[in-house]
DNA sequence: ATGAAAGCGCTAACAA
DNA sequence: TTGTTAGCGCTTTCAT
């Protein structure tokens, strides 16, 4: 059996008390008595129990962070981050994954996974402000990620939009025309809608036309998605001169399909992906990316939580996270700079 | 405040035991009762505190699973694989990464972050045995991946020697006869031993020279590591036909230096990975890789921690996972066949 | 500086 | 079928 307090204060001859003051460095203690209660918390390798204390407290110092999907590596990148800036709180995170789809998101939101927690971390896909609106758990809960809710919770992302138009401006800045965007989602929920209307909103301050046939829509957001937009565009007989990806495993996919049929990146087709994940910097063509602030985003994520939390946040408010645009072969060609440049 | 079973006892007029009773779904509830309970319940907003319940019960419903990195796919992947584990035995998973770094690790296996769990799965890098055989904790310990320890914990890994063997063979049998290995590691802990003895091995049973020049050492194991330590071979004068990397990012980054430098892969150089990652689905030239089952993995630790968990556990043992390799156009080429298979 | 005792919210043994 | 109560291990007044 576990050793308590109990065992302790009984081996050392003192109380429960003492022994929990020792425990917790409390400053009023003896020398002698600490070194005495010491020795029998090491005699009879005492560990504190933290769920009574967590029950005690009314506090777990645990926060939850559900994500659509790990294998995603710009999830995977920013889980690290979040466990991090958690860690530097003093916080640990328990991890969900929800593949992105409303009802897993809606559960989690409610708390059904992890009740554990002191707060929540959301990446949401598909989930409807409605759903959110019906929320009846009641720890902080901070939203991350490209949709816009006009609700009461915390809201960290980049400026999507904006992030888009820089995104298209560099390939329009570099001659293009047919700027292809793959990666909108099919059905009535838009998670892609912002980039996709950056995208829409800087062709025509161009002054091109935006033509619906350079849209394609994807199931998910991995390489095979990207692979199968790119090639349905191609089969339609449109050769664009260019394509704005969702996000980089989407842009990646659809490389290998261009390069499969012999077009050259850059040179024929002219790529930008977003995310900016470490794949993207390694790739026989590196990929030029919009990259978030992947850090900044954890951290603020993080801080929210903790705010909201401790009762003294503000109200609730929607934090923009920094982004730039890095530019590589895949718009800019091999011989231009160095290709693996960060 | 929160509400509590107390309060919707009162509510309801009924003990605190008939909520309970409610709550957990007990058999021997007249309908009526279960009726007006529930009903205080929803007008009351209730929602049991699982650290109390935690507490009465002596568990949690948490492990804690501890990986080097998120940031490398393989890893991700496996996290997300042991996350759907332990939900199938309505686990939660807490998640933290070691960086790899011994201090680290010791930590973890110390229970140092999370003490607040049932199980620790955890995958060491440069953990020693020493460390282990001090461990105080007492939660149920299940190691992952390639190192092998004497010692009293279940051990899940996939036979690093033989698939690696597999790795060169495949190599040898296209004819390559100059197979480098790179992601060797520095210092006396070499988590990349098992993989190197498997090359070493196979080599000299196929009565091939063992030529420790064509040994790479890395850092990490990150795309960057392998790129550097691609460079590092080229530039001895090098000039290997094949290399064997310890994971597929270190051979996308090794491809990447073979590609800037004019080196077809895999007419001049084949390269085979390790760990199957999406990521080397969809390159320019799509990686050959050894494909561990991961899925298999996490099933088999989550399985492991909670059969430790219940006591009916037989003794600690060594489990081995499947693996294959999966051949693609780092080592056919294109032409030979559809090159993104799975 | 240390001790005694209450109570966090829940489950389960026992009683009615 | 439902109620009473002890206690999980800890922190925290309140005494001493």
């Amino acid at each position: 059996m576990r050793v308590s307090l109990k065992d302790v204060a009984a081996r050392a001859g003192v109380s429960i008390k003492t022994v929990s003051n020792v425990v917790n460095n409390y400053q009023h203690v003896t020398p002698a008595m600490r070194e005495r209660v010491q020795q029998a918390i090491d005699e009879l390798g005492y560990r504190p129990n933290l769920t009574a204390r967590h029950l005690r407290q009314g506090r777990t110092g645990i926060i939850a962070l559900a994500l659509p999907e790990l294998g995603n590596p710009y999830f995977a990148e920013l889980a690290a981050a979040v466990i991090d800036a958690a860690a530097l709180h003093d916080y640990i995170v328990l991890l969900d994954h929800t593949g992105g789809r409303r009802e897993q998101e809606v559960l989690v939101s409610q708390g059904f996974r992890a009740r554990v927690i002191d707060g929540l971390i959301l990446s949401p896909i598909e989930l409807e402000a409605e759903d959110l609106r019906e929320r009846t758990e009641n720890v902080p809960l901070v939203l991350l990620g490209e949709r816009h809710y006009d609700l009461p919770y915390d809201h960290i992302a980049v400026d999507n939009v904006a992030a888009a138009r820089t995104a298209v401006r560099h390939l329009i800045d570099l001659g293009r025309r047919e700027v292809a965007f793959i990666g909108a989602r099919r059905g009535h929920s838009q998670p892609a809608h912002l980039r996709l209307q950056g995208w829409r909103e800087e062709l025509l301050s161009a002054g091109l036309s935006v033509d619906d046939g350079l849209i394609a829509t994807t199931e998910g957001w991995g390489h095979a998605d990207g692979a199968a937009a790119m090639t349905r565009i191609l089969e339609t007989g449109r050769r664009p001169d260019a394509v704005f990806a969702y996000n980089d495993p989407i842009a990646i996919g659809a490389m290998r399909v261009l390069s499969e049929r012999g077009m050259r990146v850059p040179e024929d087709v002219a790529v930008v992906g977003f995310d900016d994940v470490v794949e993207g910097h390694f790739g026989t063509v590196t990929l030029t990316s919009v990259s978030p602030d992947k850090e900044a985003i954890a951290r603020m994520a993080v801080e929210s939580v903790l705010a909201r939390l401790s009762g003294k946040a503000p109200e609730p408010r929607r934090v923009w996270a920094d982004y730039r645009l890095i530019a590589r072969e895949s718009t800019l060609g091999r011989s231009t700079q160095a290709g693996r440049s960060t």
